[in-house]
This record gives C-alpha cells, structure tokens and sequence, in this order.
RNA sequence: GGCAGGUUGCCCGAGCGGCCAAUGGGAGCGGACUGUAAAUCCGUCGGCUUUGCCUACGAAGGUUCGAAUCCUUCACCUGCCA
C-alpha cells in the first residue's frame, strides 16, 4: 500500500491536530512508510459515542493513507477510569466491563480493514497488565513519574480540592505502560486520542524515552463542542450514541441535521471523508444559501452512512421527507408512511380495545415521560395528531383519524414524531 | 482520633416550625419568530384516578395540632488540629 503523503495536510486542514509533539519529526516518520499507530477505547460504557467517532474516523483516515492501526480496547484501564473534572468515577465490575469491551471491539471493528499489508491489529490491554506484579509496575513503570509532574496536570489539579484517589491519579502510568508495551513488541510509534488525553499520550511518550530511550510520537484531536463551547449531548437527552439500540439511526440522522449553522463546516471536516474542494464548495453554498441546509444535509448522510450503512440511512432520508415534507398525511401511501413512522419510531397497541386517549399514547410512543408531562403539553400546544395541534387534553383519537386505517402520527413540538400503529 | 461546617428537585443554590412540591439561575420541554439553525421573547418544568391526593429536602427514629426547617442516632463529604 503506498503511502499517502498528504496526509498530515489533510488532517491538519480539518483541524484534527490540536496537539502534538514535534510535528516535523511526526511528518518525517510518516512519510517514511507505514507507521504503526495506536489509538485506545477505554469501555466506560456499553457503546461509544461521537467522541470515540472522531477518533475511530481519525484512525481510517491514517490506514487508508497506508499506516498500520492497532486499535486498543482498555481491558485494564475501563477497570481503573481515568480522573475527570467532575469527580471521581465509581467503579464497573469486571463483568460489566468484560462486556463492554466486547461491544466497544465489535463497533471499532467495522471501520478498519484487517486485510492486506497494513492491516490493523485490535489489542486489549488486560493481556499484559492483569498479571503484573506490583513490584514489577512501581520499579519499572512508577519510577519513571515523577508525582510532582502528575499534579501539575490540569485534571489532577483540578482535582485536589475535591479530592482524587489514587487508583485514578495512577490512570496516566497504565496508558503510558500501553504505549509502551506495544512500543516494545509491535514498534507502534505514534498514539492519538482526543484532547482531554493529552497528558496520557505525552506520558507515553516520554516513558519511552525514558525506559527505552526511544522516540515516539503523539497528536491529539479536538474536543468537539457546540458554538457555546458547550459538549454535544452532555445536556440534552444523553450522548450521541453509535450503538442503534441505544440511539435510533433515525435520531442519530436527526442530530447532524439539526446541528448549528457556525459548526457545520467544522463538523464536515472532522466526520466526513469527503474531499477538501467538495467540503469548501458545501461551505460556500451554505453561507449564501443557509436556509436550504445544504450543508446540514451532506453532514447527515454522510455520518449515518458511515455509521448506519447506506441503506438505513436512504430509509431514514425518505422517511424525513415524509414526515417534514409539511404534505398531507392522508396523501402518503400506506407503505410509504408505515416505513417513515417505523424509522422515526412507533408503538403497536391492540385495536380491539378502544383507542386510548392522546395523553396516554404520547407516554406509550415516548414523546412524553409522564402523564403529567404529556397533559401539559397539550396544554402548551405543543401535541400534534395527523399534524394537527391536539386543544383538548382529555382528547381521544376518534377511529375515523387513523391513517390507512392503522396509523396515528403523534408529533410533539417541532420534530419530534411517533407512529402509533393500531391494530 | 478531636473540633467545626455541610448533605435540598437533572445541576448549581436559597429556605431554617405553618402561607413549601419548596425563591433564584442553568439545563430540559412547549409556544412565537424562522430554515427541522442560532439569537431573542413568552410559558412550563415530581407523580397521579389532577379544583384534590400521593411521594419528596442524606437515612432512621423522635418532639409538635403541624417539620426541609427543632432533637437523637447513623452514613457520607469538606476544612482545621492530631
């Protein structure tokens, strides 16, 4: 495989290198042949999320320009958690995390090729750590940290007044000792993550030096964000989930479609492998025309394609269309809107019994978390039946306003929709 | 181990015997305006069989006609001293 040697450009264009070590010494290796690279997943969940997919996409990008992945899942370090602002994390059983690293392999694999010369390798770093001697990790690992160096790092700082345990203030030796170790039995040279691993990766970087003298090399990607420098799922309705059982494609779709004006061209750069001229060109047509979401659009299909595969997401598309094509409902085929209200979410009930009334089918689709909560929407105006706004809170669907003679679509606020299929 | 302070709804944070499902801010949700955007404004924001009832202010007891508010014990957190 021939290496690209535009890649460094490339990624820096799209702004994914917001640190590093020596970038010229990074451009010299990586144009020297194929650089063995690794990049961990640490399972802190049962799925990754956006975060992880800049990085997964990050590693595509650096195989398909002829490197060699190995793609590590933390085994050992999802038991410890690395320190994070907030506070001390509690801890996962090994079970769980057992489990969650085979999710986690399963989602990265995907996105790799593990064919061919520069193959990629998945590593779990529980293989060479579990059995390591204490004594082992404190004289050939922990005395290559100096404590007064750990506490200078932001995060720990941070952390001193609320109070850090040791077991996450070791986090950084654990990462480190990863790189190094494959350092050592795979000549991987090169780590990334995101930018809140920072000090991980230079950890790694400079115990190689250290223990080895060796030379390695370390960028970091940005932390995505909103334009109010806010986190993207942090605050509304959990994280951006890749798993589809835990975040419908649908809704996945939804998001990058919906994402800000200011951050579009942003996020093409970082989730799309779409060309440079390509992603000015979208830029170009949004900021003269940015009513027609052109930009919004490409982001959408690309990602969910990426991550859903190109069928779903032409059914997620169509299925858009029809719900936002602001058309008559009536007006849709059967087929056509069953498959939409499928995509964007439905609810069966049993059309034996008497149709239960608006408040309870918004609670039964999930549109609403409570009766209460459902009550009050229709209150407020914000409850939709067959797109037309629901006055009267104690309403119930009359058996003449089933679609089809099946389906109910249920809309609360803008762009929220759920069928209810009766039957 | 000693002393002091703290633990309130998704988060921050008031309340310090009745008028408290609990001020205020943030987030969320709905409406208006738009472009399934942002900003702004308005409303809303524990649950239910909804003019009332139930559950809630770290946990368990107690005082009182009545407690988030007072007392006791326990748990946890923070600071200072050992």
């Amino acid at each position: 495989m021939p290496i690209d040697p535009t890649l460094l450009d490339d990624l820096e264009w799209r702004g994914l290198i917001a640190h590093s070590t020596d970038l010229d010494a990074l451009r010299e290796a990586l144009a020297g042949g194929s650089v063995r690279f690794y990049v961990g997943f640490d399972p802190t969940a049962p799925s990754l999320h956006m975060g992880n997919l800049v990085q997964i996409l990050t590693a595509k990008r650096l195989q398909d320009a002829g490197h060699t992945p190995y793609a590590l899942v933390g085994g050992a370090t999802g038991m410890i958690g690395d320190p994070k602002e907030s506070g001390e994390r509690s801890l996962n059983s090994l079970d769980t995390v057992k489990e969650w690293v085979e999710r986690v392999r399963r989602q990265i694999e995907p996105f790799l090729s593990f064919e061919g010369e520069n193959a990629a390798t998945m590593v779990n770093n529980y293989d060479w750590t579990a059995s390591l001697s204490t004594i082992d990790f404190l004289r050939d690992v922990g005395k290559h940290f100096p404590v007064n160096r750990m506490l200078s790092r932001e995060v720990v700082r941070s952390r001193l007044e609320a109070g850090i345990s040791y077991t996450e203030f070791s986090y950084v030796l654990l990462q480190s000792m990863d790189f190094l170790n494959l350092f050592r039995d795979h000549g991987v040279t090169l780590q990334f993550g995101g930018s809140d691993q920072w000090g991980n990766l230079t950890g790694g970087v400079e115990l190689i030096r250290r223990s080895d003298g060796g030379k390695a090399h370390a960028f970091a990607t940005p932390l995505v964000t909103k334009a109010d420098g806010t986190k993207y799922g942090k605050t509304e309705g959990g994280a951006l989930w890749l798993d589809p059982e835990m975040m419908s494609p649908y809704a996945f779709y939804q998001f990058w479609l919906n994402v800000e004006d200011e951050k579009v061209g942003e996020l093409l750069r970082i989730f799309t492998f779409l060309p440079r001229a390509e992603i000015e060109e979208l830029e170009a047509q949004h900021a003269e025309k940015p009513f027609l979401r052109a930009a919004q659009r490409a982001l959408a299909e690309h990602v969910t394609t990426l991550v859903h595969g190109a069928e779903e997401t032409e059914r997620i598309k169509a299925a858009s269309a029809a719900l936002f094509g602001g058309g008559d409902l009536a007006a849709l085929s059967a087929a056509t809107l069953g498959a939409a209200l499928r995509e964007a979410g439905s609810t069966r009930i049993d059309g034996d019994e008497e149709i239960p009334p608006v408040v309870d089918l918004l609670v039964a689709t999930g549109l609403a978390k409570s009766k209460g909560e459902a009550r009050r929407t229709i209150t407020e105006g914000g409850a939709y039946l067959n797109n037309v706004r629901v006055e009267d809170p104690d309403a119930v669907p009359a058996a003449d306003q089933l679609l089809d003679g099946t389906w109910i679509v249920l809309r609360r606020g803008k762009k929220n929709f759920a069928g209810v299929e009766v039957h």
